[in-house]
DNA sequence: CCATAAAAGGGGAACGTTACCACAAAATTT
DNA sequence: AAATTTTGTGGTAACGTTCCCCTTTTATGG
C-alpha cells in the first residue's frame, strides 16, 4: 500500500523574516557587506550599495532590533521617564524628545514613574532593554536609583533636575521661578499671600517652596501658619487646596501654586466658592502650560520652557551617547521669566 | 632586565553584564533550568526554584530583553501609536496603558504620529522591534498602513477607531457624540448652530461632523453656508475657530466642537472678543478632559472615557497576543455620556 | 615599475537567550 | 510487576546581527 506522501507540501505557517542574509543573496555580496553599508560602519563602492540598496527595497528588509542590540550591546532605544504624562508640561517634552528621537531614527520608550513611586522598576527596563540612554524628568530621584544609574553604565541626563546629581542636567536656576512670582506679588502690595504646594518632601516641591519662602523673607514678611499647605502636582490636588484657601480666614490676598495644573485647580474651585479672582485672590502657577492662556481668568505664570528642556536633554545625552563629549557633568540652564496676565492684581486697599 | 608584567592588572574596562550562564553556575544548575524557571515555562522543583531566585538576587542578574526577543521572535514590547501626546485625552491613555503593562511586565513604546502624518513609521519600529502588540489610537488610517500591519503578523487593536478595520477596535458609536451634543443644544431652543472641526477628512473628524448634520437634519434644519470650518484638533486651532466665529455674522447661537480642546481654545477666544458664554453663544466639547470641568465657565462636554479604552484595547491586546482568542475581529464600543455644564444654555429671546 | 597604502569585500565567531530533544527518576496506571 | 505517564533536568542548535581579522583589488607616490 502506497502512503501519501506529505498532506501539505508547503507547510509555510509563520511568514519568514526577511534577514540581512537574503539581502546579502540578492546583492551578490556577503553579509558583512550588507552590515557596513546598513551602518555606515565601514567603505562600501557606490555600485555595491546601490545593488544593496535595491534589494533592501525590493525585499521589504526591515532589520531585527533585537539582533543589533545583542550583538552590539546597545539599541537604539532611550527610554523617558516622566513622574506624570498628564501634565502637559511632561507630555510636551515626551512629544518633543519622540520627534527628535524619530530624526535620530532611534524609538523612545516611555515610562511613567507615578511621581517617581515606581521609578526604580524604569531602570531596570533600561538594563533590559540595553537602553542607549536615558532622560530622567524625575521629581525626586532616591540615593539607590543613582547608584544604580551609574554603575550600569547607561548615559543618564536629568531634565528638570538638579546639579547636585552625578549624570549631565538640564534644569532651571533652583528656586528661581517661585521667587519671581512672590517677588511681584509682593511689588503689587500683597502681603499675605499662600503657597498651594506639590508632593511634599519631593526634591521640586522643595526647591518651589523655597523660592517663595525666600522671597517672603527678603521682604521681611512673616509666613502665616496656615499659608503653606503641600498636596500633590495635579489639577485635582489644587482643586482641594483651592477649597481650603477660599475657607481661610482671614483669606490671603494671593496665593502662589507650585505649577499650573495646581493654579487651574485652585481657580476653579476658589470661583465655584464665589471668590472672585482676582479682585479677592491674586493666583499665580508655574511651568506656563497652554491651558494657562486660555483659563479665566488667563493665569500668570512663570515660564518652564518644556521645548528647550527636551531639546537640550536629546542633545547632551546624544553627546554622551556618541561620545563626543566626555569628562564631568555638565549642567545647562533654562532661564524663567515670569508671564504676566489676569489673575493678578494688586490687592483691595484695606477700608 | 626585568620586564614589567602588566600596568593594570584588573584591566576591567567595561562592567561585565551577568547573563543566565553565571546564574546557572551560581545556582549549580543548567542554563536550561534556569531559562524555564525564569520565564515559567516548564517545570522546575521548588528546591532548585529557591535556589536560582537566590542567584539572580545576589547576582544582581536581569535578562537581555534582545536576547530573549531574538530567540522567541516577540518581545514584551507594545507600541502606543498616539495622534497627539498633548491631547489629554491621548495623554491619559498612555498613563493607563503605561501602567497596565507595567503590571504585565510589558514595556511601553510610544510614538507620536502627529496627527497620523508619520503613522507609516510606526509600523516600522514595531516590526523592528519585534512588538508584541500595537495599540493604534491613529486619528485615521490609510489602507496601505493596514495592509502592512497585517502582513506582519503582529496583534493590533485600534482605540477610538471604527469596526471597518480589519482587527479588533474599541471604539465609540461612531458619530453618537457630537449628535448627542448637538440634540441637546436643539431640544434648548437653538437653530443656528456651527460647527467647529478638526483635521478635515480624517476618520475621527468625518463621524464628528457626520453627527452634528445628522442631528441637524433631523430637525429639519438647515445648516448656513458658513458655519462649518475644519481645521485641526488642537487648541490653538480651536482658538482660530473662535475668532472665526465670533466674527462671522450673524453670529451662531451656539457652537458644536469636534474635541474639548478645540473647544477650551474656541472659548478663549470669544471671550477676549468680548462675547459672553453661554449667554451669547453657547459651546459644546467633547472628551471631557480634565481642563473642561475647569474651565470658566466650566465647559458642556460628552464623555469619552480613555480610561475605558486603554482597559478594553490592553485586554483584547493581551487576548490575542495570548492566543487566548482567535477568530474574526471584535469591537467593543464605549458608552458616551452627555456631561450638563456651564458653557451651554437656552438662547436668548429674538427680541 | 615596484613598494606601499587605502579601499572594498569576505569568513566566522560571538552576543544571551529560548526551543527542541533526549533522558533519568518518580509517580501513576494497567 | 511491567508499562506508561509525569516531572525534573541537561545539552545544543538556532535567532539575526556586528565585530574582528584576513584577503584581494585599486589608488598613490617615489
Amino acid at each position: 500500500m502506497k502512503r501519501v506522501p506529505e498532506m501539505l507540501p508547503e507547510d509555510k505557517k509563520q511568514s519568514r523574516r526577511i534577514t540581512i542574509r537574503e539581502v546579502a543573496r540578492e546583492a551578490n555580496v556577503s553579509i558583512s557587506t550588507v552590515s557596513r553599508y546598513l551602518s555606515r560602519s565601514g567603505c562600501v563602492d557606490k555600485n555595491t550599495a546601490d545593488r544593496i540598496a535595491v534589494a533592501v527595497r525590493k525585499l521589504h528588509y526591515v532589520p531585527s532590533i533585537a539582533a543589533q542590540s545583542l550583538r552590539s550591546r546597545a539599541s537604539k532605544i532611550v527610554l523617558l521617564v516622566v513622574p506624570d504624562i498628564c501634565n502637559p508640561f511632561y507630555s510636551q517634552i515626551a512629544k518633543t524628545v519622540q520627534s527628535l528621537l524619530d530624526e535620530k531614527d532611534y524609538v523612545m520608550t516611555l515610562y511613567d514613574s507615578n511621581e517617581s513611586l515606581q521609578e526604580q522598576a524604569s531602570i531596570k527596563i533600561a538594563q533590559q532593554m540595553y537602553a542607549s540612554g536615558v532622560l530622567l524628568a524625575s521629581i525626586d530621584i532616591k540615593e539607590a536609583t543613582i547608584k544604580q544609574l551609574i554603575a550600569s553604565n547607561i548615559p543618564v541626563v536629568g531634565l528638570n533636575a538638579y546639579q547636585e546629581y552625578p549624570f549631565d542636567t538640564v534644569h532651571v536656576h533652583g528656586s528661581e521661578g517661585t521667587y519671581l512670582a512672590v517677588k511681584h506679588l509682593i511689588m503689587l502690595g500683597h502681603m499675605c499671600i499662600g503657597f498651594a504646594g506639590g508632593t511634599p518632601h519631593s526634591m521640586i516641591e522643595r526647591s518651589r517652596k523655597e523660592g517663595y519662602q525666600r522671597a517672603m523673607g527678603e521682604a521681611k514678611l512673616t509666613i502665616g501658619p496656615k499659608w503653606i499647605l503641600e498636596k500633590g502636582f495635579s489639577q485635582s490636588d489644587g482643586y482641594e487646596l483651592g477649597r481650603y484657601f477660599s475657607k481661610l480666614t482671614p483669606m490671603p490676598t494671593a496665593v502662589c501654586c507650585a505649577n499650573d495644573q495646581i493654579a487651574l485647580g485652585l481657580l476653579a474651585a476658589m470661583q465655584e466658592r464665589g471668590v472672585h479672582i482676582p479682585e479677592q485672590v491674586s493666583v499665580t502657577g508655574m511651568d506656563d502650560i497652554p491651558y494657562s492662556r486660555i483659563s479665566n481668568p488667563s493665569l500668570t505664570s512663570v515660564t518652564n520652557d518644556s521645548v528647550s528642556f527636551a531639546r537640550e536633554g536629546v542633545k547632551m545625552l546624544f553627546e554622551r551617547i556618541e561620545g563626543t563629549v566626555t569628562g564631568p557633568p555638565r549642567d545647562v540652564i533654562v532661564r524663567h521669566e515670569l508671564i504676566l496676565r489676569a489673575s493678578v492684581s494688586r490687592p483691595l486697599t484695606i477700608a
